[in-house]
DNA sequence: ACATAAATGCAACAATGTTGCATTAATAAT
DNA sequence: ATTATTAATGCAACATTGTTGCATTTATGT
């Protein structure tokens, strides 16, 4: 993953914390909570890395994967662009280790309600994730 | 709706915050932010407000319908008990003006994925509320 | 009315969100 | 390579929410 040449490509300026950032998250499977990028990224102003992150989510770098308890879990997008946002995938937080994971599948649940408009939808499952069960 | 009865049948202690903070949300059709409870209960201390949404949540009157963007928005429960806790319905969030609410659809969607053990489904819609298609 | 357990208010601290502004760094232009 | 331009960063400052300890007050059973 060359963080650098995909902030390039995509017209974002190559800094330190982007490609931390970025790096950071692709060296993880799951999401990783807000507390933990900060305490990896210590090295960096905590207000750089709360604008650097809204940009990287605003540009379709990364999503919010779930929050909960206050706290915010993030996770590479796969398939977004700065106009085109789609995150329409399960998240799964295990409640043994707490860790949180974008399930890829699609999410094709369609509700429909009367009077009002629905234009998303998101799922969060709950449970023990396959280490866990493992570790039993 | 009488705070103070439903308390007391339930094994609680009648007091001031309980009974204003079921009232306040059995007034509105909709969930209500952190904020706004705290606004409309600034009588009482912040301190005792945290700690009786804390309590009122384990006894099964209220939940968390949402949080989002590090605001958490509380709804009376319709079902719940201190030992049996049942928030599998649908929360909707207006994207226009922000309100939050508890769609009473019985979530029955049945997700299954190999090697994790799923417990509960969360179903969180977005999009326009009726009052907000009207003033369209 | 009193005893007792529970709830409250207050002080204190931590974490996160958020903005303004001066400085520095990244890129484009020369 | 140097310079100009624009964007990103770091720092200070403040707000909100979460969280705990402890002394005081309140709710309830006797
Ligand atoms: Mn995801
Ligand atoms: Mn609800
Ligand atoms: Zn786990
Ligand atoms: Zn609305």
């Amino acid at each position: 993953m060359d963080a650098a040449k995909i902030l390039k490509k995509r017209g974002l300026r190559i800094t330190k914390i982007r490609v931390a950032i970025l790096e950071t998250l692709a060296a993880n499977l799951q999401a990783l909570p807000y507390s933990k990028l900060q305490k990896d990224l210590s090295r960096f102003d905590r207000t750089t890395l709360y604008r650097t992150l809204l940009i990287l989510r605003d540009k379709g770098f990364i999503h919010k994967a779930l929050e909960e308890k206050g706290e915010s879990y993030y996770a590479l997008c796969s398939n977004c662009t700065s106009s085109m946002h789609n995150h329409n995938h399960v998240h799964f937080k295990c409640n043994r280790c707490s860790t949180v994971q974008c399930l890829h599948i699609t999410n094709k649940l369609d509700l429909s309600i009367p009077k009002i408009s629905i234009n998303s939808i998101e799922i969060i499952a709950k449970g023990t994730c396959s280490a866990c069960l493992l570790a039993d």
